[in-house]
DNA sequence: TTTT
DNA sequence: TTTT
């Protein structure tokens, strides 16, 4: 279908330190809970009550994983923009379950910090960028939405021999 | 917690003629399922492939099920503005299950058609407004985003006669 | 036109303590101006370079006037969600000009405050409803995004006595 | 400045046919200008009132660019994700002057055809990449949201030989 | 200058 | 004029 768009806009608070898992091949995915929570007045107390809602973020862009292994704790405030996807499974009956995850894969993926936490070097900000299947890319000559926090390889040596299609891989996801 | 944000952006399809059910006390509950997709190129075949990702997505804005319940049919291309919400209940057997929606309540919620369907009358958008169990404002002198509606007479007793076209100006913006 | 989208999301650093003004029958207007910025490395000379954007916020809200009076500093890191508007004026010389600025009024506006600051009885945070011109609507049994910032009466004592309606006119516009 | 978001989201309609021009180093940079509106009813006459707002919108984008001057034309609807840059210029008579343009570069910017105008072979969506200086990227084993038409020559003409590094270019901005 |  |  042309013209479509699934977006996900979070702030809020991550609620443990993530795990960073490893598939197969090697490839990093990082699994974050975030907590964005809401409050209002109850109308007939006059009360403040609050209702929080955890997310369940996962991170396949390899650039994204190194700053979320580097950078992201528990308590950290983040930026997260990403897509919606519902992944099927089955329990241990054998019963179809789904799981609404917030994934953060390829282009119009972004995470940043928000709390000034693990910006070392100018850091604290990604892109999604990646196909996690990757490298790192390295550099460029227009700017970027701030940071390359967690770029890897990062700097100008520049990608040698044959990484630097995985480097592809990695920043053109699709 | 301050400082938080939960805001989901869809534009896609809607796959099925939209269920409209009533709560207890008479206020309208719509839900509607999206479809967005994304279609990439295979790296090793070369051929074009799709991947449709479906929504559900629940309306409690009055205003908004008005919105659906008189535009909105299976296929219309919508945008839709709204927050993620994880509902629990218990399936058959007792367990705990989840389901991720994405919820159309209050501000900060739009529904919007993009197809040009059901435009009777200058509408075909519509903003959320309202936490749809009150209230009622009236009137005003500012142009809102699309627009138009009057927030219903709100409050419970719901609203009859006359105040029908005062709800469409109030929650049916333009 | 029906169909329409008109929406800015920026996270940014105000530049100076914000100026608010009055309209001649009384209502606030607030101007910021908010910094984003982002930073890539040359491709040739491998050195990081940052470019800084300034955006101009005019805030319409009367809600959100007073979490910008009470609570938003020089330095303060902001979200805001508002609306691109382009305003013609003439200069000295006759001359036609256009500022374009990011407006905050009525629905879907919203400011946040993302560093902690101003956050007494739980604030900072505040939806900009109202379109600051009256209206009536009163309270809500639901939750909305975050909130209570601002909020007048919120904090502290509580909002007393007749502005109270005002303050509710104004922040919970419809 | 680590934390920093400037995101713009259109959906408006094309006001003329797109202006194309040529970088002295062959790169195409498009002009489009985009309307959104708002309606909404006077709350003394109770008469229906439209605002239209004007949106200048510059894609440097190269692979944006190719969507631009394929498939869009006067009149269509358009949804655009990209970032707000205010560019200082001088008039005639030597006064700063300055301008502001919604610019679609790099990743995180995105346009996509809304009403099915110029969707052929799977077309109408594209996103930003690139840096703007390289041609067109091929292929990819990851979905990436809709479509992709218009990306690259690609497809059946497609960029031959050694124009893929520029691809990487293009399609790695940074 | 678009669109409804 | 902010911030890192």
């Amino acid at each position: 279908m042309a013209g479509s768009v699934n977006k996900v806009i979070l702030i809020g608070n991550v609620g443990a330190d993530p795990e960073i898992r490893r598939t197969q091949d090697g490839r990093p995915i990082a699994n974050l809970r975030i907590a964005t929570s809401e409050t209002w007045r109850d109308r007939n107390s006059g009360e403040r009550r609050e209702k929080t809602e955890w997310h369940t973020v996962v991170v396949f862009s390899e650039g994204l994983c190194k700053v979320v292994e580097q950078y992201v704790k528990k308590g950290a405030k983040l930026y997260i923009e990403g897509q919606l996807q519902t992944r099927k499974w089955q329990d241990q009956n054998g019963n179809d379950r789904y799981s609404t995850e917030i994934v953060l894969q390829g282009f119009n993926s972004t995470l940043t910090m928000l709390d000034g936490r693990g910006e070392g070097g100018g850091s604290g900000v990604s892109r999604g960028g990646g196909n996690d299947y990757g490298g790192g890319y390295e550099d460029y000559d227009q700017p970027r939405q701030s940071s390359g926090g967690g770029r890897s390889g990062g700097g100008q040596g520049g990608q040698s021999g044959g990484n630097f299609s995985r480097d592809l891989d990695d920043d053109i996801p699709f």
